[in-house]
DNA sequence: TTGGAGTATCGACCAGTGTCGATGTAGCAG
DNA sequence: CTGCTACATCGACACTGGTCGATACTCCAA
């Protein structure tokens, strides 16, 4: 906090700028920075693809091995996908015997759909 | 083509797989990059920053000096973001006098909105 | 216990990107 | 023209992130 604190001065006098616009509040940087999470985990094509073999799944669940087939990429670049959808909390990730399943988290992309209307 | 277009032996016979799931259709590579780019484009605090900035305005238009002042990166930082922006299609940008103003495509988030759901 | 299949992690490489200071450009006022 | 302001571009840097082969881990079956 500067020393103008103390004195009479307004600090937070809403001002209009020279090209005559109006100051508007900005989004807070760490909200911000959330969503840019959220969305970088969404913005990329392998990652969109194994989303929508999840979607179009029957439950809306899909297991390792079929997505491994259905994209151009090695398994360990399926696995590194897969986990960062899950560190972003948009797919979960349940291991029934050998296999691994992901589901999607209705409540993540709801919560993108809701900050970009 | 394989050679095998030439036998009697279908080639995409849906088999289920050991794992017990249903192959699905896969979303296509082309439009995967498609709405990856534009999700690219949204992924970044700042860039979400300034949109909100634009959308709160009104007209929902703002100017480069207001956004400028509102978030803590230099000034050609704002205009790098901007024209990332722009080249997506998010923005477009309308220069008036010394100014430029910045304006949101509606279509552009429209869609987005789209294919999230 | 041994072997194999499904999956995850590791290490490394390379492309892409966010950031800045410096500089270029465009428009306006005098 | 001169100078100033607003904005864009450039060049460089550090950092992130997508990819793969190699390898480790986890189940299950035999």
């Amino acid at each position: 906090m500067s020393i103008t604190t103390l004195t009479a001065t307004p600090q937070q006098v809403p001002h209009v700028s020279e090209c005559g616009s109006t100051p508007v509040p900005v989004l807070e940087r760490t909200e911000a920075e959330r969503r840019a999470g959220l969305l970088k985990a969404l913005a990329d094509p392998v990652r969109l693809q194994l989303l929508s073999i999840i979607s179009a799944s029957p439950d809306r669940e899909s297991c390792v091995c079929d997505m491994t087939e259905a994209v151009q990429v090695s398994q360990p670049t399926v696995s590194h996908h897969l986990k960062t959808l899950v560190d972003a909390g948009i797919l979960t990730r349940e291991r029934r015997g050998s296999w691994a399943w992901f589901r999607l988290e209705p409540l993540a992309l709801e919560d993108i759909r809701q900050f970009l209307a």
